[in-house]
DNA sequence: TGTACATCAGTGAACGCGCGTTCACTGATGTAC
DNA sequence: TGTACATCAGTGAACGCGCGTTCACTGATGTAC
């Protein structure tokens, strides 16, 4: 039965989103077509509909996963925005280094929840990290630029600093390391007056 | 054909070892059975002779590749090692945060190379990768203890911030972004402080 | 030390299951007149 | 605006392949006497 062109898009809409986060949630190997399709509500036979292949559906949720890492950080000219971009940086990182981001990779960044699939997925995906990695780095280096002296540099390492912290405290599992290794990160220098601007 | 002890030691430290370079290259999901048998000289039906199952392996695996990792930072007590753990640690990290490393992952860290594959693997893996990682944070807070303030805390932040700026170069792919976040993370004060010891 | 038998590492075929993809079909939507 | 037909989103079955695991078999090794 064929949806209105309004349908379709949601559908497409719900599709992307659905596998978004399940691949951050279980990884992109350990979910099928069909999972995506089931937590969509479809069934899988109509995924070809909208995707041309699953590497095509891959990347597409990376993209929209870093979409929404990133979407924080552009610089708004709202009037309830109005506080300097450290301060919303502070807030940023400060929500990134929590323990809540650990828990929940579903709902986290990217490049910390698959970034070691990226090399092993198909070529569309590599493009959609190195894309959404650039992005954010553009964007880490326009909320540093106020107060460090080599903004780009330091933005890079606020970058991977903050991905490694993420990766290993997953990776070792909840307990005390975990939380220690998040707790070491927060006083990084860098990253400790990051997390001060926010509380001004 | 029966096979005399020897040999069978031999047969798994050759499976064991094969599987962690293939495991790292292009990672755990992606690697069969078969083909770990197969690169390392036999056919996939001996594999059940060895281990009871392929999470089994993969958690050995792992651990052997933490073994590779951690050993340049066990404290020897030969005369040709009686360098002050400074200057080794900064060759370590010299070798760790070069373009070699992300070049080759499957000769490299396991946490980096499969840091985000450890939450979706059987119980075993975490559990390699929990030991592994502390057992790293161990040795790199011995290595950094004279120097330092507070050598946990550094040795955790050091350990995340390695990791992930080896995770966010490989994801990028090659380029200058890439080559740009590995220099970055060199002039990360911590890290310049640890690479200038090991030219003194 | 030598002999007879049990063990078991490795082989190669087979099983069963999951998963990406295809396909015939349905019926509502979009469009040409 | 209304009608007739083409389009196509979604369904559910099916295909084909890869992969983890099992199994009967072989013959060299280990062991009991």
């Amino acid at each position: 039965m064929r949806r209105s062109k309004e349908a379709t898009a949601e559908s497409r809409r719900k599709i992307t989103e659905t596998a978004s986060r399940l691949f951050r949630e279980r990884g992109v190997e350990r979910v099928g077509v069909a999972d995506v399709m089931q937590a969509a509500g479809m069934t899988h036979g109509g995924f070809y509909r909208h995707f041309p292949s699953k590497d095509a559906l891959v990347a597409e949720a990376m993209a929209h996963a870093f979409g929404e890492l990133t979407a924080r950080l552009v610089p708004v000219a709202a009037p309830d925005h109005a506080k300097g971009l450290s301060a919303q940086l502070g807030a940023y990182v400060q929500d990134y280094l929590s323990a809540k981001h650990v828990a929940h990779p579903e709902k986290g960044c990217p490049m910390a929840a698959a970034g070691s699939e990226a090399r092993h997925a198909g070529a569309d995906v590599g493009v959609a990290f190195a894309q959404g990695a650039g992005r954010w780095a553009e964007l880490l280096t326009q909320a540093l630029a106020e107060n460090s002296p080599a903004p780009r540099e330091a933005a890079l390492r606020l970058l991977s600093s903050l991905v490694g912290a993420i990766v290993v405290a997953r990776a070792v599992g909840e307990g005390a390391l975990q939380d220690e290794v998040i707790a070491a990160m927060r006083a990084d220098p860098l990253i400790d007056r990051v997390l001060k601007a926010s509380s001004t």
